[in-house]
DNA sequence: GTCTATACTGTGATAGAC
DNA sequence: GTCTATCACAGTATAGAC
């Protein structure tokens, strides 16, 4: 902590290289993203960032673990909550704005989940989502329930976070709070089961 | 063509490392797939393969290019068919085929279509995602329109193609039958507009 | 805390033997 | 057509100056 009161906002370095290494995973990949790229990103060297970060798997780490953190929470409390309609329309709009803020994150450990599958924190992440799919979606769900979870999810979040391939770049220009709203109204169409929609 | 007409049923070996290939890219990425694991999976060496492929880029066209070729005949029937609901049911169905007979293609160069951004091979699936995009939802369409859309094609995309990360490997299992007519039923939900659908 | 210098490994790609 | 040998280069990571 600083002795001044009056410290200047000036971000601490490990944070500049924990962003830029975000930004770099998520828009080009783990594997195609160098400790150089990512330093000159910053504006330090190679060797800094390997001074802040053990290694680049502690970089990743470090990038989206907090974001993983965030999602087995917002489960946990869904889980202890129970599967009312209510509880889900609350789950849905939380999940909606995790998805939000926590783009990059997301979009990293959702599009390399696999190909990275090994590292802790990936296996962190696709546990817990996991269990976000079996958690909403009742166990003796049919085949057109779980796809209507998946579509609902996964379209929700490849939407939201890679949306730049599927939608053209006025869509883009959107507020965020109209992006939310529309996420939130199709969500809960594909998912809440209050309302007598036809089991096929 | 062999001049023995009983020729043995011995695939190529240009197709056995283009599979190989494919198998890499999709499921550990293209920048971390290494020409010295396709060789080694497909059982030749790596100086084999850049005998048929003359470059790393030459072999990703070949694994994903004739599946976007198969994208960009099927959005071209669309568009020249006309937007009325029983094109669109037509055209969901052979979407779903469409993902169904290319995963690995598809999965491909759909989570790596912006990483790749400047191949030609990536850029010509990006185009026509947006102009599959731009033709199936109307030009007016409002913001929670374009998100039913978004998460449709998304969704579904994802859902077949990296299923692995939100379903249990039971319903891995479901036939493929059983899983298209199921995500059939969920896109003609999402996307057909011939029903009085509220707009939001 | 940040840098330069360096070690070591693995990459894509080429040349040439067979 | 397939291989071994080799190249130039980029990758992660370490050691040490300041």
């Amino acid at each position: 902590m600083p002795t001044d009161a009056s410290v200047p906002p000036r971000v601490r370095a490990s944070d500049e290289l924990r962003q830029a290494a975000l930004e770099q995973f998520a828009t080009v990949g783990f594997a195609a993203s160098s400790l150089q790229q990512i330093a000159d990103h910053a504006g330090y060297s190679k060797s800094s960032v390997l001074y802040h970060y053990a290694s680049k798997e502690a970089l990743l780490e470090a990038a989206i673990g907090p974001s993983i953190d965030r999602l087995e929470s917002l489960l946990g409390d869904f889980v202890a909550g129970g599967r009312s309609a209510a509880a889900q329309a609350v789950f849905i709009e939380r999940f909606v704005d995790f998805l939000l803020g926590n783009r990059l994150a997301v979009h990293t450990f959702v599009n390399q989940g696999q190909s990275l599958r090994g590292l802790p924190v990936i296996e962190r992440a696709n546990t817990a989502i996991r269990g976000l799919a079996d958690s909403i979606c009742a166990d003796d769900a049919s085949l057109a329930e779980q796809m209507r979870f998946g579509v609902a999810l996964a379209g929700a979040t490849y939407t939201l976070v890679a949306g730049a391939t599927f939608l053209d770049d006025d869509e883009q220009q959107f507020a965020d709070a109209d992006v939310r709203d529309a996420l939130i109204s199709v969500l809960s169409e594909l998912l809440l089961t209050a309302d007598g929609r036809p089991t096929r």
